[in-house]
DNA sequence: TATCTAAATAATAATTATTATCGTTTATGA
DNA sequence: TCATAAACGATAATAATTATTATTTAGATA
């Protein structure tokens, strides 16, 4: 099936990526990107932990965060920019920006092309190099807004 | 002075946002508040904490945490979106938006007038209501481009 | 294919950031 | 001044993350 075949071009790809910057391919490390890349809610460590101990059960909590933390250093995933205390994360892809609802707590990706292709304002050159720019819109979403909220 | 009278104002303006809060004006309130509104580096708790503890050398560190929630579930002061572990904080004011340095950590402000009267892509509305819409740059600042960085 | 070794893992302990508990103090209103 | 609920400080507890270490394993080599 198609599923079956792209889970198969993101392990070579995956593979790939190991081999490129160096470091061992590890099915729980392969696991872990699957999880990421597969992701839309942008999981914390806890999260992508409890999500694979079924299929991973000796996994453990301190390899999730080991391993997140490499991928990381190699640009591979990225943190989100929250107000939590638990890190947030999300497979490195195209250039979006977030929704955060105040009252459940997710973060939905949106694209906005007219953002990404406007210049920042000039005296931001006086600050120092800009390597990457991030939008931020907080509010209640729809589900929310209708029922009464808590995730 | 003219410092002197501002700090008389301010601190009229947040007893008077205590009265109407219905919340007690207390000493460690009025200092952590007034360290805040002139601090521009969107200090931690903790650091903070460290910056009254000779003006006030019982003050607990508890307190400011207690304190700095309380200001926030008020409106009076905001957490800054970031992707470290411990919080920042900033007094409610103007809109504005965020320069992250990779190197040494320090956020600086910065004002963009043309990204807030720009309006949201039209299919944000599916998603639900916008209160507040953030910028956040990342990149490296000068003084880390010349020198080697770390704060 | 068997062997070797540095890298990665899991279990555990430690650290860091934040919040809760509780007895004491204090701001505020009668 | 007095009463009282709110806030404080000391301390303990919890939550999130990172360090330590003995064991396992991916991937290189013979
Ligand atoms: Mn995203
Ligand atoms: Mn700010
Ligand atoms: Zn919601
Ligand atoms: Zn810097």
């Amino acid at each position: 099936m198609i599923e079956h075949h792209r889970q198969h071009v993101l392990q070579a790809q995956f593979e790939q990526a190991c081999r490129e910057k160096g470091f061992k391919m590890t099915q729980q490390r392969l696991e872990i990107f699957r999880e990421l890349a597969a992701a839309s809610d942008h999981p914390a460590a806890e999260t992508i932990h409890r999500r694979l101990l079924p299929k991973l059960p000796t996994l453990s909590l301190d390899t999730v965060y080991r391993t997140l933390s490499t991928f990381e250093h190699h640009g591979l995933i990225t943190k989100v920019d929250t107000t939590e205390s638990q890190a947030r994360f999300e497979a490195a892809g195209e250039e979006h920006h977030h929704l955060i609802c105040r009252k459940c707590g997710r973060i939905t990706d949106f694209y906005w092309q007219r953002f990404d292709e406007t210049a920042l304002p000039p005296d931001i050159d006086r600050w120092g190099r800009v390597s990457k720019k991030n939008v931020t819109l907080y509010g209640i979403c729809k589900e929310c807004e209708e029922s009464g909220g808590r995730r």
